[in-house]
DNA sequence: AAACTATTCAACATAATTATTGAATGGCAT
DNA sequence: ATGCCATTCAATAATTATGTTGAATAGTTT
């Protein structure tokens, strides 16, 4: 344990993946790249930051294996290629959202008023799916849902969601799902639907985490 | 997402507690944390800190939800309290060894090198205790070693354990653990052993991923 | 080859983090 | 109460992170 060991020279690498974490614009960055691939503008514009910044955030989370990038054409393309990082920022949110006081305040004055009803968990939304007796809705924008989302999911992402109310059957439940489980749109969606007398439902988490847990995709 | 959405508040609560791990010491000292309670002045020794950078440390971690504290007489203990934090940690360095390249280059250089076999995972070693075929030893210091350990493990710390070989039967195989998969300790023991002709592996992690999977402890 | 475009780099100002020092707090024991 | 000890706080200096700007690069397209 004398001067740098080993040892702390591994801790010390481990501490930089713990920083390219801490802070709040990669998460979302990450967040977004846990959808799906996408070039440097892109998300820039998506995570409101200034092109050279964003470039800057994603080199930080290559460098320390959080992100991989390939070029596409005129574009390079992030992505998250490892299902270890999706499991740590799992595990970060867990964490946070437990232990964190603060975060309790928010996730309980402004989410879960929301939503009064308990989400749905992936095997009960498995289950309900494999009987037929729900529809499922993806309230993500339409290029997410398009490099991915749950078998027989209709998008209907949230400004067209009113539009597309007319069009679904009212006897079946709704569960909406979208990013992950922080992601405003499965919260306004419920909300919506439920003005509209839908029996709606949220899951309990995202895209990622499904994909994650090895259930079928599209 | 238009100004700090409650979303974004608590992607920033999330990025408190990435910081948090974004520092190395701190890395050290929730290592030594997962083992055991420890008071602030033990902690700053043990981590070769001064008591009030050690406490300064703490008082982050204990900020963000990663550690909580009581009184115990004069002293102040610290303990890890959420398993979910252990999730946290184990994923945190999970993405570093996989991902690092320059991680991969320590433990290929320095950890692969004192240890040719596979370590022995959970698993293996708990199905060899049931057969009583194998001999455990527990290489961390003998009051993490007291706090809890492997049952039927023998406490033999680094500096004692050439003493105490004459007494481990030659026929069994030995399997060494300590605090975690890059403790030193294992490696150095796995090392001696052989040395001395025995036949010894380590287990892939230590005593806190043992305890935290569910298997029996002392 | 030239013009274009997406991305990265470099330099800078600002802000945050880190470790040290020494002083302050607040239980505990005499 | 008084002194003692472990811990925390406050102030400081040195280091590192952040986000902007504008320029450089490198690959694409015309």
């Amino acid at each position: 344990m004398s001067s740098p060991s080993p040892k702390f020279e591994l801790f010390t690498r481990f501490a930089e993946v713990g920083k390219a974490l801490g802070n709040s614009h990669r998460l979302v960055i990450l967040e977004l790249l846990a959808q799906r691939e996408r070039s440097v503008d892109d998300l820039a514009s998506a995570a409101r930051l200034s092109v050279a910044n964003a470039s800057q955030h994603l080199r930080l989370m290559r460098k320390v294996g959080l992100l991989v990038s390939r070029r596409n054409g005129a574009h390079i393309l992030y992505r998250v290629n490892d299902p270890a990082v999706l499991d740590l920022v799992a595990a970060l949110h867990r964490v946070g959202e437990r232990n964190v006081a603060e975060v309790r305040e928010i996730v309980g004055g402004y989410f879960r008023e929301r939503d009064a009803l308990e989400p749905v968990s992936r095997q009960e939304l498995s289950r309900r799916m494999r009987d037929g007796l729900v529809t499922v809705l993806d309230v993500r924008p339409e290029d997410e849902f398009d490099a991915g989302h749950l078998p027989q999911a209709i998008n209907a992402p949230l400004r067209e969601l009113e539009k597309q109310l007319r069009d679904l059957p009212k006897d079946r439940d709704v569960v909406a799902y979208c990013r992950g489980p922080y992601c405003v749109f499965a919260f306004e969606a419920v909300a919506l639907l439920r003005q509209h007398g839908f029996s709606a439902r949220r899951l309990e988490d995202g895209f990622p985490e499904w994909k994650a847990s090895g259930l079928p995709v599209d």
